[in-house]
DNA sequence: TCCATCACTTGATTTGCATCAAGAACTTCG
DNA sequence: CGAAGTTCTTGATGCAAATCAAGTGATGGA
């Protein structure tokens, strides 16, 4: 299966030119806090707002502060820590989770390049969930004060801020929805299109994708057991709609998929 | 049973002096449009950042355009609808709830006096849930380039803004551990501990309540049938943990509550 | 005031998912 | 390379909640 050797979804390597020149606007050399221009990333696009001048993208290359390494498995930030910083994801791959008190756990999100994380320890000046590297990943730290006062003077990273919030915000909801009111198929058949479509938004394929997450990570954020999220996988595969090659997968009928999540009405 | 007719939490009601003051800023009688003043409004501790100067309260004055008042059944703004808008609950209670294509729809939470809704509309510049009066209400009526432009300048407000975003992202948080974790006890139990602990930070009894709401708005809150939710009262009740009339809730042993929604592990 | 409607309760039955269990496939590392 | 630990799959069984159904109690309008 040489095509499942290709990596159709491997966020950390380097796809574009522009990657190259990342570093371009390097100041500091240590390997804690390099110094790195948003106007000059590949990610920008998805990052920062569009339509930017380049005035303003300068401006906001201020408020990351430094770049951070995070191995696959270490935690970014966990609960109850202090928060001082967002972070956008430069490369790698994230899942955030909430803890109850007698140890329950549950993954609130799966969090790519791109996107930016922490935003719950705004409120409280403490984070309330864990930010976990589900593959080696490098991060920009964004101290919020930093945030907050350049906001103040440029309009466009302002309305940016307000609309990642509102975006968490709205994606919640569509997981409250998924949780309160569909069934196992239909969880994760649109965990699947949700995924490849923003895979898709970074230029991956449209129909193949790597699971950076366990069987049990799925279930957890699906609300499910991992059994379920495998004999689901198993079904789809049955019916045609996937191929499965542990965590490979192919969508062969993305129309199916989207049938299952909204069932046609037949009057 | 004279104090279930109490009312224990009819928001609605004048609970302070305060309130009798409220209207001592109006500037504009036409009944859609009154002006009004978050400096003298009682909800100002629960609704506005605490500890603002004198001044800075006058200019947040500034970011309420208007008064509007919705009557029981009637939506404030629904799916699809421009955004202009926030809206701080000056007395009421509402729903907010979102739809998938195919009709079933999920309660994403229940707001009350001197909370914000419309959140969800800031990142499309339309909004993405419908938010309908459980009980005749009154709303401030907040243009957010408003609250933008006046963020800017004063600092206090663009932090509350920011945690106001970030309570709700936290608070959604909740809502999928809970969703994708507990079973039908745990999840009324919670359910009303959350509901009662709000109306006591309004001045409300810690132990008793009126429901705004139907069994079935709540089960689709908590990801349960109503059939389940009237069950699950009648267990409660059964159990001796609390009294129900109708919409009447009166708590009669709170830890007991606690308890099921953090089962104490027993080694 | 009465009727129609809506909201709620309770019982019987079904079902989708969890749980328990065992083994296979893959990954990691000495 | 082989052993140990993960991760994943699949089967058998159990159970919590959904569904179906009937009846009661509240509410609101004519």
């Amino acid at each position: 299966m040489p095509d499942q050797t290709s990596k159709p979804n491997s966020v950390a390597e380097t796809r574009v030119p522009l990657a190259a020149h990342a570093d371009s606007k390097m100041v500091a050399m240590s390997p804690q806090s390099i110094k790195v221009a948003c106007s000059s990333c590949n990610l920008r696009e998805l990052c920062m707002p569009l339509g930017l001048s380049p005035a303003e993208l300068d401006r906001i290359d201020d408020v990351v502060a430094s770049r951070r390494k995070v191995k696959r498995g270490d935690i970014l930030f966990r609960n109850g820590e202090r928060f001082t910083s967002l972070y956008a994801i430069r490369t790698g791959f994230f899942k955030t989770c909430v803890a109850s008190e007698d140890g329950r756990d549950q993954v609130t999100g799966f969090q790519m390049a791109g996107e930016v994380i922490g935003l719950d320890g705004i409120v409280n000046d403490y984070h309330t969930c864990d930010a976990v590297a589900l593959e080696d990943a490098e991060v920009c730290v964004m101290p919020f004060d930093r945030i907050e006062e350049l906001s103040r003077e440029v309009n466009a990273l302002q309305r940016h801020v307000h609309k990642i919030m509102s975006r968490e915000i709205v994606r919640e909801n569509g997981v409250m929805l998924l949780l309160g009111s569909m069934r196992a198929e239909e969880r994760l058949a649109a965990f699947l299109l949700n995924l490849v479509q923003r895979l898709h938004a970074r230029g991956f394929s449209q129909s193949e994708l790597v699971l950076r997450m366990t069987r049990e990570e799925i279930g957890s954020y699906l609300g499910l057991k991992l059994e379920t999220v495998s004999r689901t996988f198993s079904k789809f595969v049955e019916e045609g709609i996937v191929e499965v090659k542990q965590r490979h997968v192919r969508i062969l009928n993305t129309d199916a998929l989207k049938d299952i999540v909204n069932p046609k009405i037949c009057n």
